[in-house]
DNA sequence: CAAAGCGATGCATTTTTTGCAGCACTCTGC
DNA sequence: GCAGAGTGCTGCAAAAAATGCATCGCTTTG
């Protein structure tokens, strides 16, 4: 029999720690039956085997219901040790990996949509350049949702934009990014160095949603001024921002690392003053405590790199 | 039935991990056969379960070496995994128990010497008393051990004057220590508010040896004295400096967590001036990245909150 | 009230782990 | 230079553990 087929690609086995993934697994599916026919096992196995490591733990894990099971408080803790421990094992591997010369390894990114059109491409190909057997996962996560993925060991490293809560957040490197005033190259205030927020208003304005760190800003701001935006287009997507700018006579917002004026010249980004909007900061950081596998530790380091030299 | 009786002594038999336990066994041990006999199995198993781990990881993690088994690289790296799991598993296992509302668990702390006659007896009486399921190890540790003793789990909190380096070190809280004279009550200078160094070079000087923090401030202003030390007595028992001191008219030297006027109405304590020895901070801190279990974080607290309290 | 879902369990079977004995090898001391 | 004691490793049979199957008792659902 083949019960414990070849690894596909990375996943390595550890069958000592093959309950860890049963628990996952009853954890996902919500019951042992369910979560039998992932495991490639028996139910009655399985459910023999969670109650053995029930039994050694010291106390239960899983709450019986008539529908299933679900972890109580003690599974809770367990589950977070359990991916803890896993990621962790990667990082190891992947240390290992090192002592050899190769650079292997997966880094699993969460971040604002605003680093997706340049900055991520451009700096995933240039470590790749250099480390063709490291791969990537990019996962658009919004401030709230990207410190989740990092508790819960989705993502390794994350890039946001004035996160909004930062207990597990564990800040790496902070670059302050003014907001940028997007339009058209033929616009009547492509030329100017420096635009006030009132004299944006006259325009079609297309505002990113009120999730998003730019609008935030844009609407204390706003306050301030004792008014309120009232944008043409709202728009969960950041390139709708600036596709819609570039389009007629209206102007979108965004950040200076969402932007790049090489690749559009028909595009023109302007500042907003300072005293009108502040900006804000683009934070790159991991989970508060946790040892990075090498690759990531290595691709952050060199995003700060590049957000640095950015800034300058 | 019962079903989730506690082991002995608080040893908990996690099967699943027991790999580890034979890892770590070879490694204590420098070979297989010396390892069986602590593992209660036989060499020929544990060499087939060494091997089998070593497959699985992807890497060997002993070099076999003529005379027996010695960690690899990979296996420093591995080691190091094992002892974090482990550690926090325990913490898991805390607050399990936690969950229950009975504090169980047992607190590892590395110290100065300089703790141990009134501080820490002090402040573990009164946790004890609180919760008295919970047991405590003290390690008298100079600065570097205790580093040392963090990083191999060894420890959970250390409690250091003046600590040498401290990368893998978090500290939680700091204190100001000045350097205080400890002489008998009938000395010369026993009444007086503050000394100068100078005044007490005049008389017989009991000195902690050279590796103790208060030793490297006090040779330090001597230098800036333009002199040079010289005691009657140098030890490394803060015991002993204490007791020389309050047998004639020799003059000792200590920080005031070592000291207790009331415990002793034969002796005085004067603080040197800030002009000439500036003293030093007492560190509380783990290590870095590690999460603590209940137990130790409640010490911590307590131990935090009574270092403020005698500050003032 | 029947059907469908759930976790738990007894028992025979399969799979894995272990112990025993013995191999090849390298150092050590006479 | 050669025994002796140490090392890790391995074939094979025995012991132990994990698994699959069938089935039970229970709760929810329609």
């Amino acid at each position: 029999m083949h019960r414990f087929d070849v690894t596909p690609a990375g996943t390595r086995i550890m069958r000592h720690l093959l309950i860890y993934d049963m628990i996952e697994a009853v954890h996902r599916s919500g019951s042992i039956r369910k979560a039998a026919e992932d495991t490639n096992i028996t139910a009655s196995a399985l459910n023999r085997r969670i109650q053995a490591f029930e039994e050694e733990f010291g106390s239960e894990i899983f709450e019986r219901l008539p529908r299933g099971m679900r972890l109580n408080p003690a599974g809770e803790l367990l589950l977070h040790h359990i991916r803890l421990q896993r990621q962790d094992l990667i990082r190891v591997h992947s240390q290992v990996a090192d002592l050899s010369g190769v650079r292997r390894g997966h880094v699993k990114i969460a971040c604002s949509q605003a680093l997706l059109p340049y900055f991520l491409p451009r700096e995933i190909s240039k470590y790749r350049a250099e480390f063709p057997d490291v791969t990537f996962s990019v996962n658009v996560r919004d401030r709230i949702q990207a410190e989740q993925d990092l508790v819960t060991f989705e993502s390794d490293l994350a890039l946001v934009f004035e996160p909004a809560h930062m207990v597990n957040f564990e800040v790496l490197h902070a670059v302050h990014q003014p907001v940028m005033a997007v339009m058209s190259a033929a616009h009547p205030l492509a030329d100017r160095k420096s635009l006030r927020l009132r004299e944006c208003l006259e325009y079609d304005l297309v505002l990113p949603a009120r999730q998003f760190g730019v609008r935030v800003l844009l609407d204390q701001a706003a306050a301030r001024l004792g008014g309120k935006l009232e944008p043409a287009l709202e728009t969960d997507s950041f390139d709708m921002v600036r596709h819609f700018a570039a389009y007629g006579y209206g102007i979108g917002f965004q950040i200076p690392v969402g932007l790049n004026a090489l690749a559009r010249p028909d595009m023109s980004f302007v500042p907003i003053a300072a005293r009108d909007v502040a900006g804000g900061e683009l934070y790159l950081g991991h989970l508060k405590g946790r040892t990075l596998p090498v690759a990531a530790l290595k691709f952050a380091n060199q995003v700060m790199t590049a957000l640095s030299r950015a800034q300058t």
